[in-house]
DNA sequence: CGAACACTTAACCAAACGGTTGACGAAATT
DNA sequence: AATTTCGTCAACCGTTTGGTTAAGTGTTCG
């Protein structure tokens, strides 16, 4: 019963696995070094990543010891596309935004 | 403690509610026609507009004995942004589209 | 006034969440 | 071989969540 867009936003809704993802935003980083900045253990962190994973937000890739940690943001593209469907979240306008499609990519329509 | 995100976020990880946001896309609606197509209690919506209002994602206004619930999709906008922060979710290709933005609306940047 | 309607609130429940500590396994270092 | 490092797992704990039912508050209508 589970969706996807569930697990997405309620991985989400949380300061920490933001605050992760963003650091991964930088550079792919060992579960060590993503817990360092946070006040909390490392099982906790632990934790939060495998809901990334789950979510897809992440992937995770065990080489040697350390378990590299790798932002997969296409996961982030269906939840994206559903908050589109509420509009008006184009800083300009949609008309002229469609017509600029039209024109510069004919192709991609 | 609690960011605006965080409300946001988890108040859409619920389906039920995503699907109410959904609905209020159509029109304005009462809390009981909300309710209509809903397997679960009243009370159980009551709730759960409740929280979308507390997110901000949407308004109630009282007329009468009956109260209306109106969709801000407004609210949805920060999270967007959000979102936007990890980029590759436009459709084409974001330069362009920068590039559009300056001959189009160069009063707005 | 009294009854029906539109909601909300309170009390309760099971399950999930976010955190802890401690034990553990697997890989690297010495 | 022994030890340290990296990370997960299991058990536990308090709080939140998503639902229930039942009672209560307004508001409208006959």
């Amino acid at each position: 019963m589970t969706e996807p867009l569930d697990l997405v936003f309620s991985a989400l809704a949380d300061p920490t696995r933001r605050a992760i993802l963003t650091m991964l935003l930088e550079d792919d980083m060992a579960v060590t070094d993503v817990a360092e900045p946070f006040a909390m253990s490392l099982a906790a962190i632990s934790k939060h990543l495998g809901l990334l994973t789950r979510a897809g937000l992440i992937s995770q890739e065990k080489r040697g010891r350390v378990k590299w940690c790798k932002l997969e943001p296409d996961a982030l593209k269906q939840a994206s596309v559903w908050m589109q469907g509420f509009g008006q979240f184009d800083p300009v306008n949609l008309d002229a935004f469609e017509r600029f499609l039209e024109r510069e990519f004919p192709e991609k329509l």
